[in-house]
Formats: structure tokens, C-alpha cells, sequence
DNA sequence: AAATCGGGGCA
DNA sequence: TGCCCAGATTT
């Protein structure tokens, strides 16, 4: 489709179903659409609308809250969250008093070296209280766009963030940049929306690609988490008549101070192992995965049956127990799994 | 419990 | 430049 066709189809939605009388948007001086779009970062439009109404009241302009202290800046910030935008947002107004006439500057660069504002509030000012062409790439917009292009990619990722401003630059119309800018947010936060889009309501669902996948939802794909580094360890389960060996845990570490099977280092030859006793039998049962918030455990237990006759030396740390007594200790869940699997003869 | 969000700050 | 954080809400 033609970029074209992309803001003719949003502003027809715009003049039908856009937002046209939130409180900064009359008049949408550019104080006002600084003012909101610092509120909006991380903010929704509900809980910053009575906030808004109250901080214009007492600073009603540039002047008047470069000449306040933070701390009252900051009382009629408390409640939004964030207040590292409270600070940013009085220091800015420091900066514009001093030097650009108690205004916002009409230049994207000038607004981009003012504290708290980064590329898309610098493109927002711009498009909103100035009417000039610059795109903005805030959560919706982003969602909006990897969705219209069914992006298999994480927006987060530095390339396809540097192809979705190129995107959202090459779609902006000649002319009613406000409006379009306007009506991209709203279709984010009202059609668009994170979980269940209401795609029947969208001006753009005949060429949107994420709706035709069918699942538009899935859209933008998320960050895939790095691998958790793998930790792999040893667990000896001794077993004798009814009875199984525990140790208690050191108490710091994993599992400190719970009871578990006795451990040992991966590494460990077999024949090391085997070394330490007599034994009827030794089976590899099948590993346990566990994991962690930082990493992933594979426990590879081995079942070793004692007979009458050997001798198991035991120290202070370590217990005999039936498994029903078992069930009674504090276990970490792949010892307990590990227990429920012994008892109805799984290996 | 995990993901999200725009800008700041740091290597 | 590229990464991670703050800090609160949403899913």
C-alpha cells in the first residue's frame, strides 16, 4: 500500500473516533503539550487528566514553574510515580527561562538537550503544539507499526527500532501532522491495544499484515530472554530396605538448610563412586531441570541399592529416614518430585 | 510473576 | 554506541 493510504486511513478514523478535547489539547499550547507529554511517559491518559488540571492551575506557564522549588513541583507530582520526571520537567523549565525566553523552543534539537526529553516527546512537541514533521515511536505507535507489518523481530532491537522510526517517518502525511500524530496514540490506546486488538474497528485492518498471521495479539514479539547458564550436579540416592539417606543442606546457598540427597560434583568418575562401598546396584534415573531466577539446574540422580551388608558411613548432616518420614522434612520441590517417583517405582 | 515503558546514565 | 536501570502499572 501506499504510505499515503496508511494517513488517509488514520485521520478519516481520527475525525470519527479521535480524541479531541483532552485537557491539553485546548488550547494545545506548547507548554500544555509539553506538560502532558512528560505526564503520558509511562502514564495513562486516565490517571494523568485530574494531575494535569491541577499543576496547570498552579503553574500555569514556563515562568511560573521555573520560579517554584522542586520540593512544590514535586508535592503536585506525588502520586504519578516517577518523579525523576518531576525533576527533569522543573529543570527544563530552569533551562527555557534562562535561555529561550521562558519558551518551548520550536527546534527539534533544542527540545532534544532539554532534560526529559528524548527523541519521541521532542517529535511529539514538535508535531503537536507545532505543527511541523516529525514522527513520533512511543509504545503505541511501536505497537501499531509492528503490527501493521507483522515484524518477527524485538522492537527493541537496535536495527529494527532504527527501520520503525525510518517507517514511521516515511508514513507522515503533508499535511494535518497534528491531527495524524494525534490519531496514531489514540488508535494504539483504543483500538490497537495490547491484548485483545479490536481489529473490526481498525482503519487499517485491510492491509495490516499482523491481522492477516490471525493473531495480531502476538504482535510486537517480545524479547527473547538470554539462555540461563546450566549448572549440572549430582544427587546419590541411597536406599536401603525402605529407607533413604538425606543430608541437610548447608544453610547458605540453594535450598539452605532443607534436606536433600547427598550431592556431588558432576565431574566425579563413576569408579570414584563406586569406590566408597559395595553396592547391589547403581541406576542413572532420569535427570530433573530446575530453574532458577539466574540459572538452570540438571540433576542427574543416581539410584544406588544398598544391600544388608554394606556399610554407608554417615555424618552428623545426615539422616535415614522412611520415605513417608520423608514427607515430613522441608524438601526442595525436585527432591520431593524425585521421592513421589521412588514410591510408585518410576525410574 | 513477568512484561512493559521513554529517558537517563554509564562504560 | 550499546546496555541496563528506575519505578510503577498491567497482564
Amino acid at each position: 500500500m501506499s504510505e499515503k493510504l496508511f494517513s488517509q486511513q488514520l485521520l478519516a478514523w481520527f475525525d470519527q473516533h479521535g480524541r479531541k478535547n483532552l485537557p491539553w489539547q485546548q488550547p494545545a499550547t506548547p507548554y500544555r503539550v509539553w506538560l502532558s507529554e512528560v505526564m503520558l511517559q509511562q502514564t495513562q491518559v486516565s490517571t494523568v487528566i485530574p494531575y494535569f488540571q491541577r499543576f496547570v492551575v498552579r503553574f500555569p506557564d514556563i515562568r511560573s514553574l521555573a520560579e517554584a522549588s522542586t520540593d512544590e513541583v514535586l508535592q503536585y507530582w506525588a502520586g504519578l510515580g516517577y518523579y525523576a520526571r518531576g525533576r527533569n520537567l522543573h529543570k527544563a523549565a530552569v533551562i527555557m527561562a534562562q535561555q529561550h525566553n521562558a519558551a518551548i523552543p520550536e527546534n527539534f534539537d533544542a527540545l532534544l538537550a532539554l532534560p526529559g526529553i528524548g527523541r519521541s516527546t521532542a517529535g511529539a512537541i514538535m508535531a503537536l503544539a507545532f505543527q511541523h514533521r516529525y514522527p513520533i515511536l512511543d509504545g503505541n505507535v511501536k505497537r501499531v507499526l509492528c503490527r501493521f507489518t507483522a515484524e518477527p523481530d524485538w522492537p527493541g532491537q537496535k536495527n529494527i527500532e532504527t527501520a520503525l522510526w525510518q517507517l514511521a517517518e516515511s508514513l507522515l502525511p503533508e499535511r494535518r501532522i497534528n491531527a495524524y500524530i494525534q490519531a496514531q496514540m489514540d488508535l494504539g490506546a483504543t483500538v490497537c491495544t495490547r491484548s485483545k486488538p479490536d481489529c473490526h474497528c481498525c482503519p487499517l485492518q485491510t492491509n495490516c499484515l499482523g491481522r492477516q498471521t490471525g493473531k495480531p495479539e502476538h504482535y510486537p514479539v517480545r524479547k527473547k530472554k538470554p539462555a540461563l547458564p546450566e549448572r549440572h550436579c549430582r544427587w546419590l540416592i541411597y536406599r536401603q530396605s525402605e529407607k533413604i539417606l538425606l543430608e541437610k543442606r548447608p544453610e547458605k546457598g540453594i535450598w539452605g538448610g532443607m534436606w536433600s540427597f547427598p550431592e556431588i560434583n558432576i565431574d566425579m568418575p563413576m569408579d570414584a563412586i563406586l569406590a566408597r562401598h559395595a553396592v547391589d546396584d547403581m541406576i542413572d534415573l532420569t535427570p530433573i531441570r530446575h530453574t532458577f531466577t539466574h540459572f538452570r539446574l540438571q540433576i542427574i540422580p543416581l539410584l544406588i541399592d544398598i544391600n544388608q551388608h554394606d556399610q554407608i558411613e554417615t555424618n552428623d548432616n545426615q539422616q535415614w529416614v522412611t520415605i513417608t518420614d520423608s514427607l515430613s522434612l522441608a524438601l526442595p520441590a525436585p527432591v520431593n518430585k524425585l521421592i513421589q517417583k521412588l514410591n510408585r517405582g518410576v525410574t
